[in-house]
DNA sequence: GTCTATAAGCAGATAGAC
DNA sequence: GTCTATCTGCTTATAGAC
């Protein structure tokens, strides 16, 4: 579907600039001219769309979590009248959609983004942190949060909330090492993460680790990981 | 024992304030001039005795490092003749010392520093990020790597060498996840992570879950947490 | 080894013509 | 809404006195 090309508007040919650039180097080490000059436009253009370079970081954070979240059809499920193994085959799903944004998605990749900006306050103008913390966990944290934390109270009954929550955290880190460790994990093993087959490997090792760690047992996960491997197969992630 | 003080050579002052700062903010946000500022040293002294800002922040990286791995006293210990539970005690031992690394300690924390530039190349200079990744993955991960490889072995000898590679790397991304999501959970959650209460709390999931994972059962696991936690309380992390 | 002065250039932002 | 020209201030780096 054609919706490039022809002509874009200087405020959306800034916008898309803005998220390559500011995700690939991050805000403070791109400058507006750089900015301008990549999205083809005029210099003045971002003073005259978004009123400052900070407000155009803001901006551009918030584009991208809106389609993040418009392109996540996962949610819209009804979980409450989910089986304990339906429920760990939705968890071993959103697994190996997390993992696939974090190895497999090379534009676009919000995650990176968000993570560089709050690892300090390169932010060091504080409206920008702000706004960025506020609205990451607002729109993508929180619904991922409320997800995991049912589909875990129905795979195992037993857990506290709070356990739930860490469990929760224990799942997100793991994937989540892919986005800060994978230059230096890719240097160490020698492999490419992104490599359909080492995605698929990492898939079924952190599915088992986690079904292993919320306290099913190895007869139990192994037709639920068959079962998250024919969809790993079947749809195009 | 008084090693501060009394005066610091300018090239100390300006490691020692290039640590902080660059920690803190990152590598192109902070200016050569705030540097030295910090520093109390002329703006020549950066040039005089590091040639350029990029030479300071390796040599800045390099000496983070070298203190890193000095106060790494786990490291010297002999594993072969380790029992199952023993090995398991001290992956605990390091999950509980890796933790504190990230969620108590508030300076010195090569950790994020090294995350976030990794995570782009802030290293606009390729030079940077080269020197970031070798001396990152030899002197930090690979040492790491190679401990947690040989205990997993002992805890659980059914498990091939690529499942144990992956599942260090569950084991680290779970501590690590910390590392960038910390602002973004505290919110979430309401709490703060860097509480003595919320590390132990911390600690004792992480163990559970991972010793799971790791495939022992939950008889097995729980004496073991009770050691690992005498060590929590005795030791002064 | 430390200082001052300054070079040479880039940053973000603005004014005003078209 | 787009352009050029320009302001002000900050950047890294250097030259040379002490």
């Amino acid at each position: 579907m054609g919706e490039t090309d022809k002509k874009m508007s200087s405020r959306d040919a800034l916008l898309k600039s803005a998220e390559t650039l500011f995700t690939v180097r991050g805000y403070s080490a791109v400058s507006t001219r750089e900015l301008a000059e990549h999205a083809q436009v005029n210099l003045g253009a971002i003073q005259y769309h978004f009123g400052s370079k900070a407000k155009l970081f803001i901006e551009t954070i918030l584009s991208l979590l809106d389609r993040k979240q418009a392109s996540a059809p996962l949610f819209n499920e009804n979980l409450e009248t989910l089986g304990r193994e339906d429920a760990a085959l939705r968890l071993c799903d959103f697994i190996a959609h997390f993992l696939h944004d974090v190895l497999r998605v090379q534009e676009r990749d919000v995650c990176r983004l968000m993570h560089r900006e709050t690892l300090g306050a390169t932010a060091q103008e504080t409206e920008i942190f702000e706004a960025l913390v506020s609205s990451v966990v607002e729109q993508f944290i929180q619904p991922i949060d409320e997800r995991l934390t049912r589909l875990l109270g129905k795979i195992n009954p037993d857990l506290s909330r709070e356990e739930i929550a860490l469990t929760v955290q224990s799942i997100i880190g793991q994937c989540s090492y892919y986005i800060t460790h994978r230059p230096f994990a890719e240097r160490l093993r020698g492999v490419d993460f992104g490599d359909p087959e080492m995605y698929s490997k990492v898939c079924r090792h952190v599915w088992n680790f986690s079904l292993l760690g919320v306290g099913m047992t190895k007869g139990e996960i192994d037709p639920v990981i068959e079962r998250a491997s024919t969809n790993l197969n079947s749809v195009d992630l």
